[in-house]
DNA sequence: ACCTGAACACCGTTCAAGT
DNA sequence: ACCTGAACACCGTTCAAGT
């Protein structure tokens, strides 16, 4: 057998992309394989290597969207919040929520590890810079005084700490540590932080 | 082939955890399968499978083991410091550091994931809970006009911190973020945090 | 030109059968 | 009693050959 033609390359790629993304969010990344995406679309595995370089490389597809998805829900809370503190907050409590409505895509994004020694693509790294700089520009007008390279520094640690509060909650390691609220600890993280990083000059 | 008696039962356990421990620390969890534990041992794969219950649970006894050596690493960096915030810093870093000397054993602990549903056996969680308490009783003496409440939640959020710091950093994201010291980073995060949490009362 | 089918080199896990 | 060897049901990736 051979030729079919039903569907263009753009087309098997978006099927299979689709697919993939079904797989994931009910079965996290040991879910996934080649073959049952083949499978879902109706294909031999040998067509998804037309489409993909391989599985790292779907799976990338994969992450950007879902880092896509996650952008646009911090843009439209931004937009719904005017005073900085609170568009700051609420920032953090819609990565912590996005993380538990999509728990599996957002874990695909965050542990899948690339060979040894490989990097992600460059475009695939501006999309994470991208988020870093959501934070970076909410926290400006909430530190007049501090230079561009304090601000950059506080977004990076503020980040860091609602990024490690997402993971723990995921891996259920917070509830071992007597934690019942996780967008309290997110709220006692950045408003503690956000005290001692405003009110003092070192 | 059959009946070799060469070790004990326990022999055999201690040869494959740390012939597994080789593989995690040189290739990362992608370079572990019961297969090559079994040929770098010496033994057939079926013989894993009389000492540990499969892979997953091969995996939790090398996470036990890792867990005990950062253990240890942070009681004897408790042990060579008076000053409280001095501890509690040091702590920080002693976390960094390990995670960044032993980058794939402390990466299988925290992003190895169970079956759907299957929770880590509470000898396990308890390993866990330990670390959290070491955070919360170096915390006490900085805070003590703080609820014992108040104290177990400024430790989940301060170690959250530096455990998304951890993250951020293994995975190179941190570089995106134009962070150029890990540990810069972590004394900002928690030097912060506690001017926030300890200054003010609410 | 487009896709398949089969191959290759791997997996985890089980268990009848050999010594 | 202890361990093997072979089987089963999966993997990712490649590529000659069919239409």
């Amino acid at each position: 057998m051979a030729r079919r033609n039903d569907h263009s390359r753009d087309e098997i790629r978006e099927m299979a992309l689709a697919a993939a993304e079904k797989l994931v969010s009910a079965q996290g990344a040991k879910g996934l394989s080649a073959r049952k995406v083949a499978a879902a679309i109706g294909y031999t595995v040998g067509t998804l290597y037309l489409v993909f370089d391989n599985l790292d490389d779907l799976i990338l597809q994969i992450n950007a969207r879902t880092l896509d998805r996650l952008h646009d829900r911090m843009l439209e809370e931004l937009a719904r919040h005017k005073d900085p503190m609170e568009r700051l907050l609420q920032l953090g409590h819609t990565y912590i929520s996005f993380a538990d409505e999509e728990t599996h895509h957002w874990e695909l994004v965050f542990e899948h590890r690339l060979p040894e020694g490989q990097q992600p693509p460059e475009w695939f790294r501006e999309k994470v810079a991208r988020m870093f700089s959501l934070v970076e520009t909410s926290l400006e007008p909430l530190a007049t005084t501090r230079s561009p390279d304090e601000i950059k520094q506080a977004a990076a640690a503020l980040w860091s700490g609602v990024h490690g509060i997402c993971i723990l909650a995921i891996s259920k390691q917070l509830d071992v540590a007597g934690v019942d609220s996780v967008q309290d600890l997110t709220h006692s993280l950045m408003s503690n932080y956000l005290r001692g990083f405003v009110g003092s000059n070192r």
